[in-house]
DNA sequence: TACGATTATATGTCTAGACATATAAGTCAA
DNA sequence: TTGACTTATATGTCTAGACATATAATCGTA
């Protein structure tokens, strides 16, 4: 099931912190929503004020919650600055934007892994795998069709998981904690299947993300996801200074 | 010249997280480079450690220094975090990968903003913009081409600097500070004029990063960078939980 | 009713301590 | 020289306070 991600003996102000970002990444606290006030952080958790200061700061600091004074911490909507880096889950993107999620599995393989997919997830031995072709929509328009890679031997309840209904980033953000991943973002042209699947011209632009995903230098996941370039786009906001 | 971003009376620990800043993003404080330890900030600034650890926190949070228990907190190496979103200048951006860089004046405008330029920079009334039309390159092959309108009303010095052998990021990085920036990332293919500067087949695919900066709600710039979609990457790695 | 002054309150910053913990560096023996 | 053990030290976390400050809410007045 769902696992903290911080390892053995997570400090308390990361507890708190990790409680709370659940919480909102969950949607139990919706965007707007006011989460309690520092001294009542303090009573539930029966810590010094500067330690859920802390942790509160972390969080306004990652813009995903606002602080106003008198008023309260409140979940800011939708990260700008999460939008390209930080989102794992495009079902929770686009719910996000307000829009109707529309998931649709194409494919999925259970293999022992080819020399192909142990170059991409970057192991030199691997058992088996899984590979997974998928579509995600936003109302009801294509809005990323979805290449992945799993590592069974990370990760060796996904080969029974039923990714028919559930998409494979949701399944793993919620089974499997990372440490860290990282994403190459590129840019092609659509091909004949790729231009079927997202449903624009051949030749059209495609915006590429790479994504793979470690837990402790032990490869969990690699994925390709394909935008329409011209109709989507990924935007980071963030501070300067 | 050179300001102090935070406006009217930035609190000590700001002071210090800046102070810092500006020396790592100088070069000043190349990367490895240790800084000063945290008694000794102490010292500096006379204040609780409490403070200097808020301000050095910030910035390990930011990935801008590593903390390493009894060794130190140490300048990072331009951080591939950076790579996608707070890249600024794409000079530091080639020699940090360890390329020659190359600059080359395209075109340069001095004009009243147009309606075109007004909608561009987000603005309702502009008086006069500065277009500016350039191409970098790393080891002599084009890395991207980059088009920019600067507001003069917010940056007056900009019609009188020398661009022909400045690149105007690097030029504004050193000039005006910004406080926040927005990026958005979508993919195009070429047109004739984009094929010719990056010297590639029109039609091939094109990452465009559109990057709108601003100080305090006043629009600075915004400019348009393309890079041939399959031979560069953006890569942006980080960590999770 | 609308507006201006006052007040209460949640966050923002800071202090002077404390103990925990990882680890670089030094020490010593095999 | 190498490996195991010890020690010193910088950072990591936390406390129990303090005062500052922005502002939502209230109250009073025109």
């Amino acid at each position: 099931m769902s696992l903290v991600t911080d390892a053995d003996k997570p400090t308390l102000y990361k507890r708190i912190r990790a409680d709370i970002e659940k919480r909102i990444l969950t949607g139990e606290w919706p965007p707007g929503h006011r989460i309690p006030f520092e001294h009542e952080l303090v009573a539930r958790y029966g810590c010094s004020r500067m330690t859920v200061n802390k942790a509160l700061s972390e969080l306004a600091q990652a813009d995903l919650i606002e602080r106003r004074r008198r008023a309260g911490s409140f979940v800011r909507r939708p990260q700008h600055q999460s939008a390209v880096l930080k989102i794992a889950d495009i079902r929770a993107e686009i719910t996000a934007l307000g829009r109707s999620y529309g998931y649709e599995l194409i494919g999925r393989k259970l293999r022992a892994a080819t020399a192909a997919d142990r170059d991409r997830l970057g192991v030199k031995k691997a058992g088996k795998v899984v590979a997974i072709t998928c579509r995600h929509s936003a109302d009801k328009v294509p809005f990323a069709v979805e290449d992945r890679l799993i590592d069974l031997s990370s990760v060796p309840d996904a080969a029974t998981a039923d990714f028919s209904r559930e998409p494979p980033g949701s399944w793993l953000l919620h089974h499997v904690p990372w440490t860290e991943a990282e994403h190459t973002i590129s840019a092609i042209v659509a091909d004949d299947r790729t231009a079927e699947a997202l449903d624009i011209a051949v030749g059209a632009p495609c915006l590429v993300i790479d994504r793979y995903t470690w837990r402790s230098a032990r490869t969990i996941t690699a994925v390709r996801l394909l935008y329409p370039g011209d109709s989507h786009r990924l935007v980071a906001r963030f501070k300067g200074g």
